[in-house]
DNA sequence: TTGACATATACCGATATAGGCATATAGGGT
DNA sequence: ACCCTATATGCCTATATCGGTATATGTCAA
């Protein structure tokens, strides 16, 4: 047998290092496929592979805006990952035992991390 | 090319379910490897070869006691997975929510809303 | 229609993966 | 010494990956 297929989950699409990128692009906000190409430097048949395995484990949607494909980052998906590593989370961070650390590093998640402000999330 | 190796970093390692499986076990505590096999009903071979996988990109670490090998989780490793997933818990911050409310009631308010509106074109 | 552009897909090759089975290595007990 | 247990490794097969090149599909413009 072979390895899992990429297709299975969000751990194995987002185990390829091009994938991450390209999420890490999307995160910034929507864009079209050649523009995720450019900003890659990958061959755009290999954006558009990669972009696939992102769709069909819902990690990134899809608009048609005529002759471009506008692909947007859909981090709900993350989510499975989130909430498995965060169970570990204890093993590099023994502070983290005391509600309100948490909490204090959940608000500083918020407005430290890098803007995101896409917006994407709906529904 | 086939894809990149599964012992090149804990994403690929992780991608596994297996593996996740083993390290979901030495969560609860460090195990020899039989303890593991019986425990996860997966052949011996194989999970010697998971443990090795884990063990290379420092997920687990091993220590002789007798003729045992004691597996120990090594969550330190899984940082990278958690600090790539953390920028995009926004993604689906409806559900955190609720815990920016907590966080208000505890610290008064402090929560800004979120910056919105990117989509921005560039180069 | 023709042509140019944007994206997806088909096909191919090389790789290395997961798992199975058999065996090697190593330590403990007798 | 021997045997038994515990674990690791080697060899093998089937599979499906990633990347490349060529082509198909689709959309807009003249």
């Amino acid at each position: 047998m072979a390895r899992v297929a990429t297709t299975t989950d969000a751990f194995n699409a987002v185990a390829e290092p091009r994938r991450r990128q390209i999420l890490d692009v999307l995160a910034a906000g929507e864009r079209p496929v050649n523009d995720l190409v450019r900003r890659l430097g990958l061959a755009q048949p290999l954006v558009s592979k990669h972009l696939r395995v992102l769709r069909e484990v819902g990690l990134v949607d899809v608009r048609d805006e005529g002759r471009q494909r506008i692909y947007r980052l859909n981090g709900r998906s993350l989510k499975p990952i989130h909430d498995w590593v965060k169970n570990y989370e204890q093993a590099w961070a023994e502070r983290f035992d005391r509600l309100d650390v948490v909490l204090e590093e959940l608000k500083g998640a918020e407005h430290t991390g890098k803007e995101q402000g896409d917006g994407s999330d709906d529904e």
